[in-house]
DNA sequence: CGTAAAATTGACCATTTTCAACCTCGGTGG
DNA sequence: CCACCGAGGTTGAAAATGGTCAATTTTACG
């Protein structure tokens, strides 16, 4: 996938003013912080399909995703691709176990970052204790969804698993967004299917099934849940 | 110096000639710290099949794994269960994103712990950034492993699922014991079964095909890895 | 509009599950 | 000492869920 060749603008707008500041990282500075970090991020685009950093390549930044929908993927040698989790606007980016990124991460659609370098940001963090208890209550946040999306995996049905991530998807936008009874798609059938460890063939069949039994209405890149609590009650089950 | 999967006596309380501590949190500590910590944690000691805590319980302690092995699993509301992992000694366990654990964590023989209460732990590491990176080190290790058990989950057929659960077994035994020819496995076929979103039934069936096929020999409790390529190969495809 | 990509649908197939029977081994009590 | 018991494990046959392959429809976009 190409990268974009559109250099980053220094950010533009102060990070008081930041929109996700709330659901970010940034939620844990106080003003004085806040200007020293406008120093060390830049506001960067992607277009869609654009890589922001790929499996085994170094890791040498941290990302505040801005705008925009990513997917945080693995890939097997032979192609087989596991989607672990789709970004939305305040998500951190770019942590890493080792020297190189793990998985991979690119835009679905028109997606704007907060780049930060990994040197700088590190220094920046590295005597903040309530920045550093903040991270880990993301990172914890985010392997508590993890184990979630391993029992969707391993133990649920097709159909559960649609009903699961449709309901999870819905809160997570509701949670930004306010509530509302269409249910946003930006992601591709393939792309829902990679996620869910599924065939597009049966994601698609299971969402025709949905539909026929009056649970969501199907439209071009969204749902509508018609029956929320059926719909809930098969993720629950 | 070998460390034990099943427990015997504790070697003292005395942080300092901790066996595992190299592959705990500890070994973020300096000295004083270590005798700091003495006076915080507890060894305790827990049967087969105990439980140490359980899904939705509320928090109250911090564990470091000393001696045995544990499994972490979440149950779903109609018995269903995905074991989200196995921990070994010098495993750190209870961190958890709200005030209830989100998991069951269970002794798989005998165990024994390094229990530390929640508030005391919590005001000891608030203000020890070089502990609390220790931490978000394990907390991002631990999310990178959950990913690649998503992959596992998701993507990969019965019998690479056994193929990759067998060489990282092994892989995380000689981490800690050295290497050896055979692999003990103290957890039941059923176990293995919930951890790799598979039946039992499915699991015998691959241990008796990897046999036949000279790549293991199945032993009561353990199997050996008469060719570890043929095995390493499948787990990676 | 016209074309390509994405999504849906259908028919068939395969892997894994289900259900059931049967070993194996260790412990227990006659 | 040995027969019995039960838990854990293995094996077999049938069923089913989801996958594969192929054709068709729908949608996005120049």
């Amino acid at each position: 996938m190409k990268i974009s060749l559109v250099a980053g603008e220094p950010s533009g707008q102060v990070c008081t003013d930041c929109a996700i500041r709330q659901f970010s990282l940034c939620a844990a500075l106080d003003k004085a912080e806040l200007r020293e970090l406008e120093h060390l991020g830049r506001h960067i685009h992607f277009a869609s399909c654009e890589t922001v950093f790929a499996q085994e390549e170094m890791t040498s930044s941290f990302y505040n995703l801005m705008e925009g929908v990513m997917r945080l993927y693995k890939l097997l040698p032979d192609g087989r691709r596991q989607i672990v989790g789709f970004s939305l606007p305040g998500d951190f980016l770019g942590l890493a176990a080792s020297a190189r990124h793990s998985l991979s991460a690119d835009a679905i659609g028109a997606v704007t970052v907060c780049r930060f370098s990994k040197v700088p940001f590190a220094r920046f963090i590295e005597d903040k204790p309530h920045l550093l208890r903040r991270i880990n209550e993301l990172a914890v946040r985010e392997l508590s969804q993890a184990q979630d999306h391993m029992v969707l995996l391993g133990r649920r049905s097709a159909e559960e698993k649609v009903a699961t991530f449709l309901i999870g998807w819905r809160d997570r936008l509701v949670q930004l967004n306010g509530p509302s009874t269409t249910v946003a798609l930006p992601m591709s059938r393939q792309d829902i299917a990679d996620f869910l460890g599924l065939t597009i063939e049966t994601v698609s069949r299971t969402f025709t099934k949905l539909e026929r039994d009056r649970v969501i209405g199907i439209m071009p890149g969204s749902v509508s849940l018609l029956d929320p609590a059926r719909a809930e009650a098969m993720a629950a089950a």
